[in-house]
Formats: C-alpha cells, sequence, structure tokens
DNA sequence: GCCAACGTTGGC
DNA sequence: GCCAACGTTGGC
C-alpha cells in the first residue's frame, strides 16, 4: 500500500466537493509524469492527502483512496470539455486517470506554512519552490508525521 | 536533438 | 496581479 498527494485547486474541486460525490474520477491530469503514477503505480486502497492548491489557505485538507484503477480519462475524447485533446483516440488513449473515494475531511488544513514548518517534511515536492506536479508519492513517514498534525 | 518561445502552475 | 519555475511546443 502506497501513500498520495494529489493537488486540486479547491475553487474547481474541493474535499468538500468529494464527500458530496463519495467517489470520484481524477480527471483532467494533463501532465505526463501524474499521468504515469496514475496509470502504473496507484493500486486500489492507496492512501491520498487532498490538498487545496491555488487558494487562500494552500494545505493538506482531508484523505481519500484510491477505489478504481486507472482507465481512460473521458474528457479527453469530449469536444466540449476544457480537457479535451484531439490528439488522444478511443483505440489509443492518452490520459489516464484513477478514481478516488472520499475517506476523511480534516477538522482543520494542514497548511503549507505548517508543512513548510515541520521537521522531516524537507523532501516534499509541496514545500519546495517551483514545483508544480500535482500527483506525488508519500513516503510512509511522511504520511505519519502529517496525520500526527490534523 | 537543441533551445527559444510560450503557456501554466501556484505561492505570495 | 506578480512572477519564478517548470513543462510543452515547434522551428531549425
Amino acid at each position: 500500500m502506497n501513500y498520495w498527494l494529489m493537488k486540486s485547486e479547491p475553487d474547481v474541486f474541493s474535499i468538500d466537493d468529494l464527500k458530496k460525490k463519495k467517489k470520484s474520477g481524477w480527471d483532467g491530469v494533463r501532465n505526463y509524469q501524474a499521468r504515469n503514477y496514475m496509470r502504473d503505480e496507484m493500486k486500489i486502497g492507496d492512501v491520498v492527502l487532498f490538498y487545496h492548491s491555488s487558494c487562500e489557505i494552500p494545505g493538506i485538507a482531508g484523505l481519500a483512496k484510491v477505489s478504481k484503477t486507472s482507465h481512460p480519462d473521458p474528457s479527453q475524447f469530449d469536444p466540449k470539455s476544457e480537457y479535451y485533446d484531439e490528439k488522444a483516440t478511443k483505440d489509443n488513449p492518452r490520459w489516464f486517470m484513477v478514481e478516488v473515494e472520499f475517506v476523511e475531511k480534516f477538522e482543520n488544513v494542514v497548511t503549507l506554512a505548517m508543512l513548510k514548518a515541520h521537521k522531516g517534511l524537507e523532501g516534499m515536492p509541496v514545500v519546495q519552490k517551483g514545483s508544480r506536479l500535482s500527483i506525488n508519492p508519500v513516503t510512509a513517514n511522511e504520511f505519519k508525521i502529517i496525520i500526527g498534525m490534523k
């Protein structure tokens, strides 16, 4: 079982949205490295730190878990979608997504400022300047530390 | 295959 | 709104 951090802009899709929907396909990822993590490495039961980015208080807002392994992201085939990719075909999809299931909303967001200030989390891409990758692996130790901070 | 130009991310 | 950092595109 592995741990992950997945970023989402709460204005677009927040932990509350996931709570309401219970489960959701993680669509719209258009970065190859993030895609590869979803396609090749994320397994059912893996635990996800749900990170709110580009918002007033960036940080980890709650937990989710992988409920379905990767399958083609349908938005790539939809010309009306902002995630449409004209080079993707159903025979040869370019973008994959996993499905995640709501687990928990933290009472308080574990903020980026807290993550930056906490010993042991220096290696997390999210605390480093200029890190834009929206899906990152998290070590068991980092996960334990963060759970202790909520 | 190089690399400049461009677009996007995301914290502040 | 600014801007640094980064990924992608496309000309050559």
